[in-house]
DNA sequence: AGCACGCCGACT
DNA sequence: GTCGGCGTGCTC
C-alpha cells in the first residue's frame, strides 16, 4: 500500500474511520496498529485502508504518530469487525475496541531471582543458615520461592543480598500458559465418543469452514470428545479458542483440561488483572498461547493463527451481550469461523432451537452421544400435579416430593430442591391495607431477603431494611410474604427434615468465587444432605452423591410472554434434573407443576428431547419467529414518561414502508420502569432472508434524533424480552 | 467514547 | 461576579 494518507479506525464510539498523513520514513499497511492523535487524546487505532479524505479536509489532516510494535490485525479479523458492526448496527470503533482490549502495555514488573554467589555472611544466624542450605545447589530461584523453601521471611533474603552472599538476577517472564501436550493422556473413549472424535479430528485436519454440533446429555462426555479436536489442532500448531458462558465458574473444566493436556489453558475474561490481561493479549497476538478458554469477549482477540473455535454450552443465554454492542457470541463465533475459514464446534445437551434447526437441515454436522458415560442412566422424571396433590397453603413442597426426599436421606443420598428465585419471598404485602412493597425506581416488587434483613429490587439493586410497619397504613406486624424464594424453602425444609444438613446456594449469598468453589466442593464431598438452590446449581459442578432433584416450581419460567420461554425452561429444567444420579445409581426427578400436559413437561417426563424440539420448531415456523424469521427490538428509554412515550411513537412512525417488515408497537416494555427510566419497545419482524440490519439503518437515519435523557437502543436477534 | 464549549443556577 | 451542573456537538 505505502500510501501517503491512511484511514484509521479508532476504538471509540464512532462508525467512521479517519484519515491521517503518514510521516516520511513510516510505511504502513492495512491492519497495522498505530498511535494517532484524536481530539485532545492519543489512541491506538488500526489502519483500515488507504485514505480517502474529503477534498476540503486535506490541509486539516494530522500525522500518524507511529506504529505499535505488534502484529497487524489480519484481514479476516478486520472483515469480521466490519461484519459485526454492520449486522448489529453498532459503531465499528466499538467493535474494534473489543479486539484491542490490550490493557496498558506498560513495562513488565520485573521478578527478581536470587542465587548463592558470594561468601557466607559475617554474622551467621539460624535463618541465614537455612537459606544457605536451601540454595546450596546454586540455582536461580524467585525471591519468594527462596524464602518459602528456606522457611524464612523475604527480609532474611534481602539481608543476604546486602551482604553479598546472594546475587540477584532478573527472572525471565513466566509464560502466560505453558504449551499443552496433545498426547499427555490417552483418553478412554466409548465407541460413540471415538466415532465423534474421529469426525472432529478429520474436520480439523482438513481445515476450512465446517460447523458441527456435539450433542449429548450431561455426563455423556462431550468435553472429552471435543478435547480430541483440540489435541489435533495443537498438533497442527494452530490456536484454539474455547468459549464458555461464564468463565468464573469453570474450575472443574480447567482441571479436566490439565488432566488431558498436562497444563492449564490461558484464560480470558473481564476479571483478569490489567497486567495479566496485557500479557495474555500480547501472547495471543504473538501466537505464544496455544489454547485459550474465554468468555464471549475472547472472540474478538487478534489471534496469530486461530485454527478452531469451540462454543461450549452453546444454548446458554449468557452468550448474548445486552449492553454496548448487542451481539450473540455463539452466532458471531460461527461468522468468525467462516471469515477465517476454520472449523467450529458447538456443544450442548440442549441445543438452542436455532442450532437444532441447523443440525436437522444438515448445515451443521450432528455428532450425537446417545448415552451417559460408564453406563449411567438418565434420571427417571415424574410430574407432581400441583392442582391435585399440592402441599397445604403456605407450603411449597408436595407430600410426594417430601416422601422422596425422606427416602433419599435414609439412604444417605443427597437431594437438590431447585427454585429459581432468590430471597425469601418475591412479594410482600400488607394484610390490613393490601399495599405491596415496591421499588421506588422500577416497576417491580421488592424481594424480601431475610438472611440480609433487607428488601431488595432485583432490577436496580435498590435495597432498604424491612420496615417495622406498613408505609401506607402504618399497621404493625401486618406484612405477609407471598410466594416462595429459596430462603423460605429452607425454612420449610428445616421443619420437614430437622436432622438434615442443608445449604442454600444462591448468587446473592455468594461472597466470592473462591468461597462458592469451597461450598460446591463441600456439597460434592457429601457434607450436606439437602441443597436448596437457584440456577446457580444448574451447571458446572458435578455432585456424585446427588440422586434426587425436586423442581419446586417448574412453571416459573413459562409465565411471561417471552417467545423463548418454552426453550429456556426446557433447557434449564433438563439441565437441573440431569444432575441427579450420575454416579449413585438411578436418579429421580420430580417436577412440581400446574400444567403437566405442557409440551415442556411432557418432553421432560418422557425423556423425549426430540418431542420438545418438534413442537417448538413447529410453533416457531407457524409464527415466523427465529430461526424462521428475523427479529429486532428497538428500546426507547428516558427519564420522563410522556416524553419517552411520544418519542417512541415518533420513532415507530418513521419506519419505512416495506411489505416484508412488520413493526409492532411501541408498547410499554414488560418492565416498564427500570432505574427510574421509562421504557418502550418496538418489535420488528421480517422474513429470514431479508437484510434487516440494512432496513434498520435506513429507518434510524430518518428517525428523530434523541436528545436529553432519551436513548434509543437497537437489539438485533433479541434474546430477552423484558 | 472523551472532551470542549456553552448556557443556566447558587455560592465564596 | 465565578464555579460547576450537564446538554450539545465534534473529533481526520
Amino acid at each position: 500500500m505505502a500510501a501517503k494518507i491512511v484511514d484509521v479506525l479508532v476504538p471509540i464510539a464512532l462508525d467512521q474511520a479517519y484519515s491521517y498523513r503518514v510521516p516520511a520514513g513510516l510505511t504502513l499497511e492495512a491492519g497495522d496498529v498505530v498511535a494517532v492523535p484524536f481530539g485532545a487524546k492519543e489512541y491506538a487505532g488500526v489502519v483500515w485502508g488507504e485514505g480517502h479524505p474529503r477534498p476540503g479536509l486535506h490541509n486539516k489532516l494530522k500525522d500518524v504518530i507511529g506504529r505499535h510494535d505488534m502484529p497487524p490485525l489480519k484481514p479476516e479479523l478486520r472483515r469480521f469487525i466490519d461484519w459485526v458492526a454492520d449486522y448489529t448496527l453498532g459503531a465499528r470503533g466499538m467493535v474494534l475496541r473489543m479486539a484491542l482490549r490490550m490493557g496498558e502495555l506498560g513495562p513488565a514488573r520485573e521478578r527478581v531471582g536470587v542465587r548463592l554467589a558470594g561468601p557466607a555472611p559475617k554474622r551467621m544466624t539460624p535463618a541465614r543458615a537455612r537459606v544457605m542450605e536451601a540454595l546450596a545447589d546454586g540455582l536461580l530461584r524467585a525471591k519468594s520461592d527462596a524464602a518459602h523453601d528456606a522457611g524464612v521471611s523475604v527480609g532474611v533474603i534481602d539481608g543476604l543480598i546486602d551482604e553479598g552472599t546472594l546475587e540477584t538476577q532478573v527472572l525471565p517472564q513466566e509464560p502466560v500458559a505453558k504449551a499443552p501436550d496433545p498426547d499427555f493422556l490417552q483418553p478412554d473413549l466409548s465407541p460413540a465418543q471415538s466415532k465423534a472424535a474421529d469426525t472432529l479430528r478429520e474436520m480439523v485436519t482438513r481445515g476450512g469452514f465446517a460447523a458441527s454440533l456435539v450433542d449429548g446429555v450431561t455426563g455423556s462426555g462431550k468435553t472429552e470428545v471435543y478435547f480430541e479436536a483440540v489435541a489435533e489442532n495443537i498438533r497442527q500448531r494452530k490456536q484454539t479458542l474455547i468459549l464458555m458462558p461464564e468463565i468464573a465458574l469453570t474450575a472443574q473444566f480447567l482441571e479436566r483440561f490439565s488432566a488431558r493436556f498436562g497444563v492449564r489453558p490461558a484464560e480470558w475474561h473481564s476479571q483478569l488483572s490489567p497486567r495479566k490481561r496485557a500479557r495474555t493479549f500480547a501472547a495471543v497476538t504473538a501466537g505464544e498461547v496455544s489454547v485459550i478458554v474465554g468468555a464471549r469477549s475472547a472472540l474478538f482477540l487478534p489471534y496469530a493463527d486461530l485454527g478452531l473455535i469451540i462454543v461450549d454450552e452453546e444454548h446458554d443465554a449468557a452468550y448474548k451481550q445486552e449492553d454496548g454492542v448487542h451481539y450473540h457470541a455463539r452466532d458471531m463465533a460461527v461468522v468468525r469461523a467462516h471469515e477465517a475459514q476454520i472449523p467450529i464446534i458447538l456443544a450442548s445437551a440442549t441445543p438452542s432451537v436455532e442450532t437444532e434447526v441447523n443440525a436437522r437441515r444438515g448445515r451443521y454436522t450432528r455428532l450425537h452421544l446417545p448415552e451417559r458415560f460408564g453406563g449411567q442412566h438418565m434420571p427417571h422424571i415424574e410430574a407432581i400435579d400441583m392442582t391435585r396433590e399440592g402441599p397445604p397453603r403456605g407450603r411449597f413442597i408436595a407430600p410426594r416430593l417430601a416422601e422422596a426426599v425422606k427416602i433419599a436421606l435414609e439412604r444417605g443420598e443427597q437431594a437438590l430442591l431447585f427454585l429459581n428465585r432468590r430471597g425469601y419471598a418475591p412479594l410482600t404485602l400488607c394484610r390490613s391495607c393490601g399495599h405491596r412493597l415496591d421499588c421506588p425506581n422500577c416497576d417491580a416488587w421488592l424481594v424480601d431477603h431475610r438472611f440480609k434483613r433487607r428488601l431488595v429490587c432485583h432490577h436496580c439493586g435498590f435495597s432498604k431494611p424491612i420496615p417495622e410497619s406498613c408505609p401506607k397504613c402504618e399497621a404493625k406486624d401486618s406484612f405477609a410474604a407471598v410466594g416462595p424464594g429459596v430462603e423460605r424453602l429452607q425454612e420449610e425444609v428445616a421443619v420437614l427434615f430437622p436432622e438434615a444438613r442443608t445449604i442454600v446456594l444462591s448468587s446473592d449469598l455468594v461472597e466470592s468465587v473462591e468461597r462458592l468453589r469451597e461450598e460446591l466442593d463441600d456439597v460434592a464431598e457429601g457434607r450436606f444432605d439437602i441443597i436448596i438452590g437457584t440456577q446457580l446449581v444448574a451447571k458446572g459442578h458435578h455432585f456424585p452423591k446427588l440422586n434426587l432433584v425436586g423442581i419446586i416450581d417448574a412453571d416459573l419460567g413459562l409465565a411471561n410472554g417471552d417467545p423463548r420461554a418454552a426453550e429456556r425452561s426446557f433447557q434449564l429444567l433438563h439441565q437441573v434434573v440431569g444432575r441427579a444420579g450420575r454416579e449413585a445409581g438411578q436418579g429421580m426427578g420430580y417436577l412440581q407443576t400446574h400444567q403437566p400436559e405442557h409440551p415442556v413437561m411432557r418432553a421432560l417426563i418422557a425423556a423425549d428431547r426430540d418431542a420438545f424440539y418438534d413442537t417448538e420448531i413447529a410453533s416457531r415456523e407457524t409464527t415466523a419467529y427465529p430461526p424462521f424469521g428475523r427479529l429486532a427490538s428497538l428500546i426507547v428509554s428516558g427519564g420522563d414518561k410522556h416524553e419517552t412515550e411520544s418519542f417512541a411513537r415518533k420513532v415507530a412512525a418513521a419506519a419505512p414502508l416495506d411489505d416484508n417488515v412488520r413493526v409492532l408497537g411501541p408498547a410499554e416494555a414488560p418492565l416498564a420502569v427500570v432505574r427510574g427510566r421509562f421504557r418502550h419497545r418496538i418489535l420488528v419482524k421480517s422474513p429470514k432472508n431479508f437484510d434487516l440490519s440494512h432496513y434498520l439503518r435506513g429507518w434510524l437515519q430518518n428517525a428523530p434524533r434523541t436528545r436529553g435523557t432519551l436513548k434509543l437502543e437497537v437489539d438485533i436477534d433479541p434474546q430477552s424480552f423484558l
